[in-house]
DNA sequence: CACCAATAGTTTGTGCCCCAACTATAGCCG
DNA sequence: CGGCTATAGTTGGGGCACAAACTATTGGTG
């Protein structure tokens, strides 16, 4: 069985843009993983950070629809962010089926320095800031076309 | 705390393209999911099966490096592709270090099936493969600027 | 009021992902 | 030859991801 690469094959791993974007995601969140590691974040736990930053107090239903994740994954994730201290996990009294989950001042702290992380991660990358708002545009119309 | 959405913000989550880069890909992978599952695959799998079709046989070394994916995932990903039976896994004679991972007939077999999974997903998808091609090219500069 | 379906979270199981520590073989070099 | 270092793969730990089963509350509707 020799090789059998074929610039015509459509099976071959260099055209499978699924092939690509999982790892671009990969890479692009090692990218991200030593900045956030002096935070105590990992990537996911960011991206919840971000939505509290924005929105908060939200449900984890909410975190559930604004960042596309599973309640069963995030169950845990944020009772983790809770046991260092970035936020709190209570009932809500209007609703007792309800979590609403809140920052704490250190999760409000953290903000500040977060916001050295974007411009670090482009200043990493190293590609045009209009590049990647076209990839950001692609990649939102994926995400529409696949849902 | 109101809600500090704000278009300027560098910490809004829509603004993230890793954000938007982890969602489709997890997404799109969602489109794999129920046709891989017939041919009892996960996304990762197929993967390391379109490695194999391409380019057997390999060692975990190399496959890692096609899939740019650690050894210690592949390690295990490989026996669960064993115990199914659409690969083998012996040492290399050569160098007894070394695993040569070839396909079984019954993995050689699967590829037929394969073929017809990159058209469902671009049919599914509903994007034009022209779109699809561009995308690929950037997410190919992303991969590159992120190492 | 009592039941019943819907909704919000949690838990469990399987698999992926990375890292760090470990084993075993190989190759080099005095 | 004997030991050193490098390389290939495995294992274990922490965490993410999804699906399915489960608990608890809520909001009808008879």
């Amino acid at each position: 069985m020799s090789d059998t690469a074929d610039t015509a094959n459509p099976l071959a791993l260099e055209e499978q843009v699924c092939f690509a974007l999982s790892v671009a995601a990969r890479s692009v969140v090692a990218v991200y993983r030593p900045l956030l590691e002096p935070m105590g974040l990992t990537h996911p736990q960011y991206l919840v950070m971000l939505a509290l930053w924005q929105h908060a107090p939200l449900s984890v239903r909410r975190i559930s629809e604004l960042l596309q994740l599973d309640p069963g994954t995030l169950s845990p994730l944020l009772k983790r962010l809770e046991a260092v201290g970035y936020l709190r996990r209570e009932r809500d009294p209007g609703d007792e089926r309800s979590l609403a989950v809140t920052l704490t001042p250190s999760g409000q702290a953290l903000r500040e320095r977060a916001e050295a992380i974007p411009p670090a991660v482009v200043e990493r990358l190293g590609l045009p800031v209009e590049d990647l708002r076209d990839l950001h545009a692609a990649l939102t119309r994926v995400i529409a076309s696949a849902r």
